[in-house]
Formats: structure tokens, C-alpha cells, sequence
DNA sequence: GTAAAATATGTTATGATATTACATATCAAT
DNA sequence: ATTGATATGTAATATCATAACATATTTTAC
């Protein structure tokens, strides 16, 4: 299956979810990052969710396990998940997203975001992020971050409302 | 000069800000669109601010102005010339800057932010909008919008920074 | 192994951003 | 001039995010 296309398809989720926690604890054991227990249970829950997830969501649930219950709780595994790729943050919609393709140095993903189902897929390795460097190289800009977000309808709505015709 | 540096390097703004005004008010004419006191008032705020600026910054000189002093009296203006293409949302920077380049249709623009002095410059027709649509289209979403955002270093930052070793 | 330093977690409090709901005023079309 | 649509104003509240500080845990150096 497409692997890009996935996101808006019906799809093996639960093994879609192991391997995201799998590659984590690979990374982290390679790169001695410290996957502690709030993290990782961050990662899952978004990863599990397979969806964006606000940082309050998150919150919720860490709390319903016995984590602190704070905002900074959330925050602070986010903005660490985030720091190492491990996690997106969707601009557009405040919220994060369990990265799927984790564990690349220079990992720049574009986002398409449906309005109709929320479904936020990502794309790996695209044009589009080589031709943001580029654009920015020919008038000397040093990029370190980009955020690439696109919202419009899924092909999955798309074909399901002119079903409904 | 090239247009697209022009952000971050000095210039004659004044003629900037005129111009900017001047396409607004023959765009409202053109497609009639109801350009109104607070919101060419928030156009001209943006335009000489030549910066992004927050909706409460802006609040904060609307109601120097005599206007309404309560959030809604921004937003409202503000999302009527984003939606028209006046203004542009920062979503990196929760923050709006007044377009360089507006009255093109699918305006679809790439913003570079400096970390350094927070300038942010607008790149128009690039071939990152055209790469984003094409990967979108590859596997049939239809994008409404875009928002293409990245941070680093301006050239005029880099450049003093290298000076001051 | 233990002390010191660094890092992580937790809390309270507050700040920053954005929207809802509703009243009033202005504009556009007949 | 009346009516319907659009715009402006307000109060209240919702949502998103961080600062500041105390405590606990982990790592490092000895």
C-alpha cells in the first residue's frame, strides 16, 4: 500500500503503533535519549490516538494514569518528543501528531490536513521540503525548522461525498 | 533589487506601505469588497508595523484609534483580510503581517523567519507552492490552503554574526 | 558507594491567544 | 422609508502555553 496514502485509508493501526514505539525505543537507546516513563506514554497515547491531539488531551489522559496533572506535564514530554522527532506539531490546528517516520537527521515532513475527517497524514521525503531549502538558500537564509501544512479534502471524503450524490 | 530579500534589508518603506494600501483599496473597488474603517485601519497598522504583528498588538492600536477595544473588534478584521488576501497568518509566530503581493489568485506564499530579528520575509510563485500541490495531488487530496513556514537565519543576521567574530 | 551536579517531574499561578453570544449600528436593495 | 444583510461593539469565557519554584530522580566524578 501506499505508504502516504495510508493515513486516510483503512489500515493494520495496531501494527502501525508498534513499530512507531519500537523505532522510539531503538532511538532512544542509539542516541541515549531519555525515554522516561511520561514520555513515552506521550508517544503512545498519540500514537494509539492516530490522530492530532491537542496538548490538553494529551493532559487528560496522562492524568486518568496517574501522572502529574498540569499543563507543563504535557508540555514539557511534548516539546521534548517534538525536539527529537519523535512527534509533530500541527500549527494549524494546535495540536501534535506521532511522527511515522522517525529517525532521520533533517527530517522535514509536509502535513495534508482533511477539513472534513481531521485525518492528518504525513508526508515523507517530498519535493516540496527541498524546494522550501532551496528557496530560501538563493536568498541566503539558513533554514533550521520548517512547518509545511496543507488543509483541503482527503481523497477518502472526496470519493465519499460524491458517492453521496 | 530582488524583491524577495527585500524584507531583510533596508529600504523605502514608505513606498512599501503606499503601495501595499494603494493595491488594497483598487482590489475592494475591483472585486467590491466592503474595505471599511477598522479594517483598512488594521491594514495600514500591519503595513507600517512592517512585522508581524499579534491580534492584541493590533487591538492595542485599534483602540488608540477610538475603535472597539475587545478581541473580536481584531479578529474580525483580521480574518476578513486574511480570507481576502490582504494579510497573511503566521501560524509559527501566532501573529499576522500585512501581504506583499496581494491580488493573485491561489496566493500561495512561503514565509522565512528570522530567529534573529523576527523579520519575516514573504516569498510569492514559488516552486515550493507548486512542489506542495503536486505531492498533494499525487495522491489525490485537493488542498484549499497552505501554509508553508520556516525559521532560521536572515542573511543580514548571518552576516553580522560573521562580522562580530 | 556517596556527594555534587544535572536533569526530570510535580505544583501553583498566570499569561497569551481566540471564540461565543448577543446588542446595536450601518449599509444595500427595493 | 422599510427591510434584510452585514458590520461593529461589548461582556464573558474558552483554549493554549509558560514562568517560577519545590521535590525527586538520574548521572557523573571522586
Amino acid at each position: 500500500m501506499d505508504r502516504d496514502l495510508q493515513a486516510f485509508q483503512d489500515h493494520d493501526h495496531s501494527g502501525c503503533c508498534e513499530s512507531i514505539l519500537d523505532t522510539a525505543d531503538r532511538l532512544a537507546q542509539e542516541k541515549s535519549l531519555r525515554l522516561t516513563p511520561v514520555r513515552r506514554r506521550v508517544l503512545e497515547i498519540l500514537t494509539e490516538a492516530h490522530q492530532a491531539m491537542g496538548a490538553y488531551d494529551v493532559l487528560d489522559r496522562l492524568r486518568e494514569d496517574g501522572f502529574g496533572s498540569q499543563p507543563p506535564v504535557a508540555y514539557r514530554a511534548l516539546d521534548f518528543l517534538v525536539e527529537h522527532g519523535l512527534v509533530h506539531r500541527i500549527r494549524r490546528l494546535n495540536a501534535f501528531v506521532a511522527c511515522t517516520d522517525a529517525g532521520h537527521d533533517e527530517h522535514a515532513p509536509v502535513f495534508l490536513i482533511c477539513n472534513e475527517c481531521e485525518t492528518v497524514a504525513e508526508l515523507s521525503g517530498t519535493a516540496t521540503a527541498k524546494a522550501l531549502r532551496q528557496n530560501a538558500a538563493a536568498i541566503g537564509f539558513q533554514v533550521s525548522r520548517m512547518n509545511i501544512e496543507a488543509t483541503g479534502i482527503c481523497p477518502a471524503c472526496a470519493e465519499r461525498s460524491a458517492n453521496a450524490d
